[in-house]
DNA sequence: ATTTCAATTTGGAATAGTTCTAAACTGTGT
DNA sequence: ACACAGTTTAGAACTATTCCAAATTGAAAT
């Protein structure tokens, strides 16, 4: 038989630990998300995580893919990074770092985090504070 | 009567020659959103562009406002500034500067061009090259 | 174990922003 | 004035996401 490249998984006592810390209870739904989400560092959309879990044999409805995305990003579990009007990517790697950008196929590379410095960044406007200095670096094919 | 804080337009003049210069058919209502946008250093959408043709009583269709928006963009008059999912923003001044941006209200503020210093982006993948380095200082309400 | 109840999940409807389509219209060259 | 490619238009279609009300479930109490 061919070599089959599968995923390594987070055990459902690790993923539910995980959950726990988080503040969030660990339903079915979350540990089974948790589990694909867990071990290394990956860029998910709600849409591939939700085809990930069916074909994994876990079924879950699109919208609670959606709901858990939010809540783990909300719990500081992860990172959503922006990169073009109408495409969401959810980042396991919490971590200050920054991306490369394809545009041409959408896909995303981590920048490990001390790589980039950014200088000079302004005082934010009265009232305001700086959330986060976000950078993506816009790639073409050559 | 109160103090009307009038937005200043371009002559149709000067909208027509810019739009044949950037190699574009200068049509009634090419010219009337390139009136609007000319003048000043703005962020628009899409649909507040066409409100405010609209107002200015150059009626548009909402659709060609996007195309001309897209239009503008590949011509490189105007820059697209992604700041998050289901929002484009356009901005008119397309020199190399950055932004903040504000996520309680969605607003956009410029950050002149010489301000924020990048280093130590990395050499893109292989067969790809960088297009730009886009800085989003993310804010909140303090 | 059973009961209870708030939290969660679900499928489908709803929404928002944008693009597509096919027909009508218009700028420009002749 | 004429012709025609380029443009505009209204509305349908599409995509990504959120909302909704009903059904289910996890955890705490009995």
């Amino acid at each position: 038989m061919a070599v089959s490249k599968k995923r390594k998984t987070l055990k459902v006592q690790e993923a539910g630990a995980r959950l726990r810390a988080a503040g969030l209870r660990p339903t079915r739904q979350r540990v089974a998300l948790a589990q694909l989400l867990g071990a290394g560092h990956r860029h998910v959309s709600a849409e591939s995580l939700h085809q990930e879990a069916l074909k994994a044999g876990m079924p879950v409805a699109l919208a609670t893919v959606y709901n858990t995305l939010n809540q783990f990003t909300e719990a500081g579990l992860l990172r959503e990074v922006v990169v073009g009007s109408g495409r969401s990517y959810f980042d396991t790697n919490t971590d200050a770092h920054q991306h490369f950008y394809c545009e041409d196929d959408g896909s995303l590379v981590d920048i490990p985090g001390k790589t980039i410095e950014v200088a000079g960044v302004p005082v934010p406007p009265r009232g305001m504070t700086i959330e986060r200095v976000e950078v993506v670096v816009r790639l073409k094919r050559a």
